[in-house]
RNA sequence: GGGCGCUUGGCUCAGUUGGUUAGAGCGGUAGAUUUACAUUCUACAGGUCAGAGGUUCAAGUCCUCUAGCGCCCACCA
């Protein structure tokens, strides 16, 4: 076939399969009630986002599981869609504006929204053409984006069943310590602020005493604190001392005046409070520290708040206003110094929360927030995980979500910026009241009716959107809805809900549990009373060689579009799963690429040689013509039995009997892993399989008589099959080959339209036979064995050799007489033959295995010393593994407590070895 | 302070419920090639499975401890 070039090119393939499958529109799934359903709701990416390593691993193990049930016969649907990333694509859009030297509040909340929307139809859809690169077969009619409308109106609903929950509102709002990133300027969840370790100081400073040194000298003149953030002791309204500190026990109740700001504070006193840190005595920040707030709150302290929201000193922090936090943090050290208050400094080592969008240092910063009451949520979303019904993979995520579940705190979902679900909260300007909350936009107040109605400024955290994802997608709420679609087109009803949720699995990375994965769980079960999905599958990190997360900063980023680019898309699919055992963190370096790319020019040279064949013994014209082939296709209808072969399977050789085990044995364990998420296994079971024992052996034995019609219809069968299991994981090159394959089916055979929607496979027990498999492994080593013997005597490639084999065993003497043209032609040996009784004869060189002693005539010198000495290291190694055999079975215990089969087999090994023993003493004193 | 993961040939990693001689890829060494593929083929070398103890007839695999590395969570100012 001269027009399969010598090498694969995946990018005269790609785009076309893909478009392809687009045009036929193999990607939809609609409910379908003769089918089982099987879901998958993605990931959502960020709008902004640019498909990274970790995209590509994780999309990668979706389109394998739907493309794989696609196959089985489910119905499958994988459902796409982006995020709108509130933060991300906010700061993005502001970067942008910058440039134009501007800021957000120059255009004012509506037009800078409409930015961001402009934005989104320019660059929204990168992410999206970056998947379809990557092969991903969702089913693109359905792509959802969370700020679409209808998917808001689901938020808004989520947000008013949350806020009208009997008894009480799962909804409140409150003046707390939130996480403030003053760079971002807005509130940040626990989540969203990751606490990272600092290098820092932490600063003794002393604050004198109102009352000063007594006259007897037994107050002293101040109480030293130590802190790590010294700018907060402008704000400062209490020292703390543990009440049972006998160091303070007099002072407690006792006037500082704070420095600097000569306010006057107490000393109170708290169990809280740690005797062994610091000097015992601690500075009590209720504004600007968690710990301190609920000390405030309990001791009615004062909450005095010294920063502006971009960080800088507000007028609370007197002199040092208007200075960034931690210049103030220089200036009031200075300060303290000078004054003598600054008592010391020592090195310490703390963490600092820093925002996960742009990492700046978070400050703990008092303010009026929204929170979600999560207690009520977590409880069910608990049960299920822990009765079972939802399974995390590996197991042991379900500890860590447990752990997180069972101590979860409020969640803070308000933000203060404008990208995002506004809070469909409204006041009333008129009678200065909380109107209402509700789905659609109030007209008037329900209190005074007046229609002067002002909605909340801030939006919703972007998770608040995304928790809805399993069935937002799917158009809930539903009883508002008015009007559906157009007919036939996208259901719009319930339909989809109910057939395809809750879905089979959610595959995603460890980071995202907290974030994503616990709050679908409690909101599938707040919202919809059901889970969202039976099993959770959770894959490693991508990390580079090193082990570091990849990232823009570190600059040791691989990207996947270079990768798909140099390499080919299947061969980074495959790449990647290869090496990701299940739920480690994967580290890459771009060599790793290399084995997938070969891999698929396997595939593709491996059919190119069939296909060659199949043609050459048809001639030039289309395949199907031939009619004798055509009999035995017909005869063979893929899946059917091989009994139907040539009446019946005997009939195909033991080789062919061997190709077809082994394929049916490796399929049954290609199903097993791939029902475990062993995705790594499945792609190695694949390779060893395909190149291997397909390639290595099999074409290798069959090459020399080709021609033969059970070696047509065997490498076309296996090859076929080969190339659809393998689908799923090289979705591209597979398509290519199958269709070329589809060249060669018999006239009238209307070749169905895709690899992707053929039937996976069956299992056929009855094809499955190990008895070939052993009598071909049993050949494959003698085969090794005097290739072996061959090299080591350096007989050159094209040097005859000339093989007598003895063999007891007279049913295995004719098996290996019959695949005797095996042995010539892979071995190199020129006169064969087989014989019963050993004889010794002069001028040979041997060796033995199991059951067979080899014999191998040469002609020319060799080095004898060579031979001798490699049998030598044989023998010793043979008898190293007789001493502990016999050991072994000398042992009482072990043949008391053993169980009958392990030690049988342990005694015939013992004597394969000794037999095996004897000859080769017997063959190293023949040897002079 | 809790929790989790990892430690197996030069490198990167697999190793199902304990059961023959612990596997792969890359790298190394030696050889092959007008033959489907040099993105190839063949053969070889290389491992006391981090250390110690325990359970067991039997441990890379189960238990305990130790060491090193990594990650996550937590309000040590």
């Amino acid at each position: 076939m001269a027009d399969i070039p010598t090498r694969y090119n995946p990018k005269e393939t790609e785009d076309k399969w893909y478009r392809y499958w687009e045009e036929k529109n193999l990607f939809s799934a609609r409910p379908n009630p003769h089918k089982k359903p099987f879901c998958i709701v993605i990931p959502p990416p960020n709008v902004t986002g640019i498909l990274h390593m970790g995209h590509a691993l994780n999309n990668t193990i979706q389109d394998i599981l739907i493309r794989y049930h696609r196959m089985k016969g489910d119905e499958s649907l994988w459902m796409p869609g982006t995020d709108h990333a509130g933060i991300a694509t906010q700061n993005v859009v502001e970067k942008k504006l910058a440039k134009e030297g501007l800021k957000r509040q120059d255009l004012g909340r509506e037009k800078f929204i409409d930015r961001v929307w402009q934005w989104r139809e320019e660059y929204g859809s990168t992410i999206i053409r970056q998947l379809k690169k990557l092969g991903a077969s969702c089913d693109w009619g359905r792509l959802r984006f969370t700020m679409d409308q209808e998917y808001s109106r689901a938020v808004r609903e989520a947000f008013v069943q949350l806020w009208s929950k009997k008894p009480s509102g799962l909804i409140y709002q409150d003046d707390k310590v939130i996480n403030w990133c003053p760079r971002c300027q807005t509130a940040l969840s626990d989540e969203e602020a990751p606490h990272r370790p600092l290098k820092g100081n932490l600063y003794y400073m002393r604050y004198p005493l109102k009352q000063g040194l007594s006259p007897k000298g037994t107050v002293p003149a101040y109480v030293v604190v130590a802190t790590t953030r010294p700018e907060t002791m402008l704000g400062d309204t209490a020292v703390a001392v543990n009440p049972n500190d006998k160091r303070y026990k007099k002072l407690i109740g006792t006037t500082i005046t704070l420095p600097l700001v000569n306010r006057e504070i107490k000393i109170i006193s708290d169990s809280m409070v740690d005797m062994k840190f610091g000097t015992g005595a601690v500075k009590v920040t209720p504004a600007h520290d968690p710990n301190d707030y609920l000390l405030g709150k309990k001791h009615n302290l004062s909450f005095v708040n010294v920063m502006y929201p971009d960080g800088r000193m507000n007028e609370n922090a007197g002199d040092y206003k208007d200075m960034d936090r931690f210049e103030a943090r220089e200036v009031i050290l200075e300060d303290l110094k000078q004054k003598g208050l600054l008592d010391k400094v020592q090195p310490h080592e703390l963490s600092a929360g820093h925002c996960y969008r742009c990492h700046t240092i978070i400050e703990p910063y008092l303010s009026k927030q929204w929170f979600v009451k999560m207690k009520p949520l977590a409880k069910p979303a608990i049960e299920a995980v822990k009765n079972g019904r939802i399974k995390f993979h590996p197991k042991r995520w379900t500890k860590v979500y447990l752990n997180w579940m069972e101590n979860i705190q409020d969640w803070c979902i308000s933000r203060q910026i404008w990208w995002g679900h506004r809070i469909p909260l409204w006041y009333c300007r008129d009678c200065q009241k909380l109107a209402l909350a509700s789905i659609d936009d109030p007209k008037e107040c329900p209190i005074c009716k007046s229609a002067n109605l002002k909605q909340d400024e801030d939006v919703l955290d972007t998770w608040f959107s995304s928790w809805l994802w399993p069935f937002a997608t799917f158009g809930w709420p539903f009883e508002q809805k008015k009007g559906q679609s157009p007919a036939g087109t996208v259901p719009s009803s319930s339909e989809d809900l109910s057939y395809f949720y809750p879905t089979s699995v959610l595959v995603t990375a460890p980071e995202i549990i907290f974030f994503w994965v616990a709050r679908m769980i409690m909101a599938g079960m707040e919202f919809i009373k059901e889970i969202p999905f039976k099993d959770v599958y959770i894959h490693g990190t991508v990390r580079d060689i090193e082990g570091k997360k990849m990232s823009k900063s570190l600059g040791n980023i691989i990207d996947p579009l270079d990768i798909i680019a140099e390499y080919g898309a299947d061969a980074l699919r495959f790449s990647l799963i290869s090496i990701t055992a299940q739920g480690q963190d994967v580290f890459l370096s771009k060599e790793r690429f290399e084995q997938g790319r070969n891999f698929a020019n396997k595939i593709w040279n491996a059919s190119r040689f069939i296909m060659m064949n199949l043609e050459q013994q048809q001639g030039q014209s289309p395949a199907g013509t031939v009619p004798d082939l055509c009999v035995f296709f017909s005869a063979t209808r893929i899946g059917g039995s091989a009994k139907n072969l040539g009446g019946k399977k005997e009939g195909l050789g033991i080789v062919n009997r061997w190709i077809l085990s082994r394929f049916y044995s490796v399929l049954k364990e290609l199903d097993r892993n791939l029902a475990a998420y062993k995705f790594n296994e499945a792609a190695n079971l694949l390779y060893g399989f395909f190149w291997h024992e397909f390639c290595d052996w099999y074409l290798e034995m069959i090459k020399s008589d080709i021609g033969n019609k059970h070696n047509q219809v065997v490498m076309y069968k296996v090859l076929e099959k080969s190339l659809r299991v393998l689908h799923p994981f090289m979705p591209f090159i597979t398509e290519e080959l199958w269709q070329r394959l589809q060249g060669f089916l018999p006239k009238g055979t209307v070749p169905a339209n895709s690899i992707m929607i053929q039937p996976w496979p069956h299992i056929q027990e009855q094809i499955i036979d190990k008895k070939a498999e052993t009598q071909l492994s049993s050949l494959i080593e003698l085969i090794t064995a005097i290739r072996n013997i061959r090299q080591e005597l350096e007989i050159p490639a094209q040097g005859k050799i000339n093989a007598r084999i003895f063999i007891t065993s007279s049913p295995r003497k004719e098996l290996l007489q019959k695949m005797a043209v095996h042995i010539r032609n892979l071995a190199g040996v020129e006169e064969l033959s087989f014989a019963r009784g050993y004889k010794k004869s002069a001028g040979t060189f041997e060796t033995v295995l199991k059951d067979m002693h080899i014999v191998i005539h040469l002609s020319g010198a060799t080095d004898v010393q060579k031979h001798k000495h490699r049998l030598q290291e044989k023998i010793k190694k043979l008898e190293a593994e007789i001493r502990s055999k016999e050991k072994l079975l000398g042992n009482r215990n072990f043949v008391e407590k053993a169980p009958g089969e392990i030690i049988e087999s342990e005694k015939a090994k013992l004597k394969e070895l000794r037999g095996r023993f004897k000859k080769m003493e017997a063959i190293k004193d023949g040897l002079r």
